[in-house]
DNA sequence: GCCAACGTTGGC
DNA sequence: GCCAACGTTGGC
């Protein structure tokens, strides 16, 4: 079982809208980065656990916690002529794409990127290494725990 | 809107 | 395989 960090843009897709969705889960669809499509296709396994964090937005920080639901398949939206994620060079014989789903397991209260800044225990995790860019990085067992204990403090004043 | 950092593309 | 140019991410 491994633990993983899934940025979405809550304009896009927030955890609200994962709330709202049909049994709470949803394809993680239109990841277009190598890498991370790697830990999907190649890691992710049923019952991972996963922080739901919201980028781009006002406070960007972790929202919630997911479980993966149903481990890698093609993405259809690299198919899909009429998609923002359409990918002419994927075929349906050498899909190119590939997403796992999420079920929410609960909101949280929000952790923001500041405060996770400021965790000495932190210091290491991948979100927060200089020039981060990736949309799904791992968490260590110990970044998880930790981090589970935050949440059960009130939200800071950072 | 800015821009640092990183990823991808394509000519050679 | 190199690397310049370009595109994207995402915090601020």
């Amino acid at each position: 079982m491994r633990y993983w960090l899934l940025k979405s843009e809550p304009a896009e897709f927030s955890i609200d809208d994962l709330a709202l969705a049909p049994r709470h889960a949803t394809a993680w669809f239109g990841v277009r980065n190598y890498q991370a499509r790697n830990f999907m296709r190649d890691e992710m396994q049923v019952g991972d656990q996963a922080f739901f964090y919201h980028s781009s937005c006002t406070i960007p920080g972790i929202v919630g916690i997911v479980e993966i639901s149903q481990s890698a398949y093609p993405d259809a939206t690299q198919f899909d002529r009429n998609s923002k994620y359409f990918d002419p060079k994927a075929t349906r014989a050498r899909p190119r794409w590939f997403n796992v789903e999420v079920k929410l397991t609960k909101k949280t209260r929000l952790i923001s990127l500041s405060e996770l800044r400021a965790q000495n225990s932190l210091s290491k995790m991948r979100l927060l290494a200089r020039g981060n860019r990736l949309s799904i990085t791992p968490v260590t067992a110990a970044e998880w725990k930790f981090i589970l204990q935050l949440m059960k403090k009130p939200e800071g004043a950072l």
